[in-house]
DNA sequence: TACAAATTTGCATACGTTTGCAAAGTCGGA
DNA sequence: TCCGACTTTGCAAACGTATGCAAATTTGTA
């Protein structure tokens, strides 16, 4: 009957060797002979001994922690990050510590000092940006940052993003390419690397076109946002024949709004979203729109990450995956449309 | 310059105190005279200190840790539930572990394993069902365990979730006084309480009419399978005039088939979700559904829960929270109704 | 068989706190 | 002014593990 609170001493005494024996049993790199492996399984086993991983963090210094601060889960591209990434990181021994945060950065702050106060392995941010100071107090303090789905101008940190250009590119080509008119872009939010690049690489790629966006508004990443944008669109004297909106989670919202207004969606608009949700495929929505690759993303923000805690030395970098545009119901199709 | 790994000695020494009067004056319950708490701090504020958790939770064995165990993160409910706790238990000095897992029984033996390695001072379960004797195994241990929206028979456990019974009865009221003929059930997962309350009750509420169910499928909370069901309803020989849906997230899934097939809804068929996620109100559904409080729920975890970790000798309780039917587009409105 | 090299083992210490205990200090009232 | 009651303080021992070091044991080689 495993009870509570069985030390390695207990297991010590059981198998008549010394503390030490059972701590490098139970310690990867250690040197142990078979004889004494075996008793000291055999005894950790009976009593249901397993390591503190608080006391082994106490002495190693590493808690096989990271920390994990998200900012908003409505938007189901970060849930299902945050859950891949718990498997992925608990395959590997390490657990997430949540830090929830409005997107305010003296915020930040705060948690950034309690993420150190638990000794973390290394930080994932996701959909949140730091300071530059901030940065540098990880960086002494020797904690290891990855920013998922977020960049950052200088080179201080790692970050895994998608193509955000060459997405918003492709999305112009393929509008372009639709025949479409007036184009118009509800973009993400000004303030995120994310919400940038995928305007700029929008804009760039009308311009190939000898294109300009009809109209190009802030949409924040929020719903409520997305719909006045949305309003104030239409009831302009030239509305747009198309709309590229900023994340799927906004494009939702425009494409009700639309079909509030009588619109029909590609016939009257096209609309077309960022990151492929899994609700974009539903029946409701069917939004034509460009995969952020999570899968991939995670992984490499894995890799990374776990890079950096293993080897201190290992420089920081940006890595950007490519997804492709998804092609569904909610925008026209150009003929012979290759990507 | 505050720096890496300063010490409670440290702030000692530059204070010119012992080292326990610096750890009496960051420890809440403690006695220090206002002189010593006024040099203390300045040190510690001049040095950057801050007191180092897992030390802490080493000596006192409180980690101020919760592990959330959960299963799936693609039904909306749970995200939204997630980042409540997590900011209600923030503000309490808690932070959240997070251990996903499929929703395999061996599984979470494994999970539970691990939290209690990290003597996590209280663990949330959300859409997993704990086994008897695990409960057992967590009650020795004097680990106190929520159930976020499920239940359990034994008394063991505490558990919270809404009232599902007379939420069932409700929903099957709405639709007998709609006037409908043939009422069918996709239901929640039958090896789940909150499925299996949620369809008694219905078929409760439909019996009080002189009604019964036209049919009863097991949908398992799942997408795939609930449009499966909804086929096959629609296939029959005498399809049904409205269907309740386990919850909302199979709600959508049914949505979208039914108007694959072309059929209208509310006109050809009334259709009634449970949960009221935030996608529930938009336009693309519009779904009439019975309200989970998510808040109140997240409130009455988070109370009973810390409740027991402060004072060991409280009881488990079952809490039940009842939550209005919330009427939109997608089911016929009875004339006169009355909740 | 003997001896050097390599491996295994135990001892003791450290990690950064909290806390029981006893000594020292403070305060008020007679 | 003196004494008891109460508060504050420092000392030292925990908490459960990892690890450097030196002693002990095993292994390999000539």
């Amino acid at each position: 009957m495993p009870d509570t609170r069985v030390t390695s001493q207990d297991v010590a005494r059981l198998a008549g060797v010394s503390q030490s024996a059972v701590s490098r049993v139970f310690t990867p790199g250690a040197s142990a002979s078979a004889a004494t492996v075996d008793k000291v399984k055999r005894a950790a086993e009976q009593l249901g001994y397993r390591p503190n991983p608080l006391a082994r963090a106490m002495i190693t210094g590493k808690s096989r922690i990271i920390g994990l601060v998200v900012a908003y889960l409505d938007n189901q591209f970060y849930p299902l990050a945050l859950e891949r990434l718990s498997n992925a990181l608990q395959a590997k021994g390490y657990h997430i510590l949540v830090f929830t945060t409005p997107n305010r950065a003296d915020n930040i702050d705060k948690i950034v000092s309690e993420l150190m106060d638990y000794r973390v392995d290394g930080i994932i941010t996701a959909s949140v940006a730091m300071s530059n100071e901030l940065t540098e107090t990880c960086a002494r303090a020797g904690i290891p940052v990855v920013m998922f789905n977020r960049g950052q101008d200088g080179a201080g940190l790692s970050s895994v993003t998608s193509a955000n250009l060459i997405g918003g590119r492709t999305v112009a080509d393929f509008l372009a390419a639709g025949g479409h008119q007036r184009i118009a872009h509800i973009a993400g939010w000004a303030g995120s690397s994310t919400g940038r690049d995928r305007a700029r690489g929008f804009e760039d790629g009308l311009a190939r076109h000898g294109l300009t966006p009809s109209a190009v508004i802030d949409g924040r990443f929020d719903r409520d946002t997305a719909i006045a944008a949305t309003r104030d669109l239409m009831d302009s004297e030239t509305p747009p024949d198309a709309i590229f909106v900023g994340n799927d989670h906004m494009a939702f919202a425009v494409m009700d709004t639309l079909r509030d207004l009588g619109l029909s969606i590609p016939g009257d608009i096209s609309v077309v979203g960022y990151d492929d949700v899994p609700l974009a495929a539903w029946g409701a929505y069917d939004l034509t729109t460009l995969r952020q690759p999570v899968n991939r993303m995670v992984e490499a923000t894995v890799t990374t990450l776990l890079g950096q805690i293993e080897d201190a030395s290992k420089h920081p970098e940006k890595i950007e995956i490519e997804g492709p545009l998804i092609l569904r119901g909610s925008a026209r199709i150009p003929k012979d449309w290759t990507p």
